[in-house]
DNA sequence: TATGAAATTGCCACTTT
DNA sequence: AAAGTGGCAATTTCATA
């Protein structure tokens, strides 16, 4: 049933941003931050009736402006003290290498996130282990028994300096 | 400061992990891809009473394993077209240089994250930006008029493989 | 504003130490 | 016996037409 606005509609995603209003850009940096604030804290936050805000944040969801609502789990808590941003080159940029590794990074848990990129590097991935030794073990299973792989590099995460993933959001 | 919090409340965050069973670790993974499931539905997955999946969510919130729950937005629906990687190194690592810059990354709305990493580069920053252009003035904005920074490298993403910071969680 | 749905809490039972 | 956790039911709060 969601589906069916999706494919119905065309998707907000790709010709957006005139058709957000100031409140809508209100809207979006409060749940980018927060997404339990009620609809009568979100009105508010953007003086307007709790429905209104409610109603609001049902299109940007239906849309595609909202992608996702999560949560965000400590990776300490859960056992993986160590991040790494790892920087790959691959042997040659062919469509077919590139999407077989697309796909490896797809099936492996500990890869986070993968940003395929001009520049340096092909890829750049986050990674997250319960140990050095762990993203050792990592290493050997992702990079060293992928011939598709030129080489990599890998930056160790001290610290994180902002935490999540918030738009600036004018309009 | 944060060595305070850690300091004077135990935080979960560093010292957990076994105190998480197999129930909670199906939670996490459930609410890590959609925090808007009703206590019902969890209950459904994971085998528990509704009251109980929510006195654990509530349980894994207070004690920071749930670190923030929040929307994540489409960048491209809110006008930025464009993501870019960039490595950043800084003149010499002094802890009062290391400290100004991540101040500066703080207070820069087109910097979406911020890592201090060991190895070739100091910094790894994600930053959106509207179109090159408006990356290109970031960067005389935020690089050109900062004398701690040595040089960076700017590589733009083409792609996403992954979408979030959802993480493997076993117990 | 009205309705039903969901979150939240008190209370008791059961299990583990 | 005490502490911790689960389940039911009642209440409050919230989502939604």
């Amino acid at each position: 049933m969601q589906e069916f606005c999706i494919l119905n509609k065309p998707d907000a995603r790709f010709y957006m941003s005139q058709e957000l209003d100031r409140i809508d850009a209100a809207l979006l940096n409060a749940v980018q931050r927060n997404n339990r604030l009620t609809s009568d804290e979100l009105a508010e936050l953007v003086n307007l009736s709790p429905t209104a805000c409610h109603r609001r944040l049902k299109r940007l969801r239906a849309e595609g402006v909202i992608e996702a609502d999560v949560s965000i789990v400590s990776p300490k808590a859960v056992g993986r003290q160590v991040t790494v941003i790892v920087l790959v080159s691959l042997e040659r940029e062919r469509a077919d290498i590139i999407d077989r590794f697309k796909t490896a990074i797809r099936n492996t848990r500990e890869v986070m996130i993968g940003y395929y990129v001009t520049g340096d590097a092909d890829f750049i991935l986050v990674v997250t282990a319960k140990d050095m030794e762990g993203y050792e073990e990592f290493t050997r299973r992702f990079f060293y028994e992928n011939h598709d792989i030129k080489g990599f590099k890998t930056m160790v995460v001290m610290d994180r300096v902002k935490a999540s993933f918030v738009l600036p959001i004018d309009v």
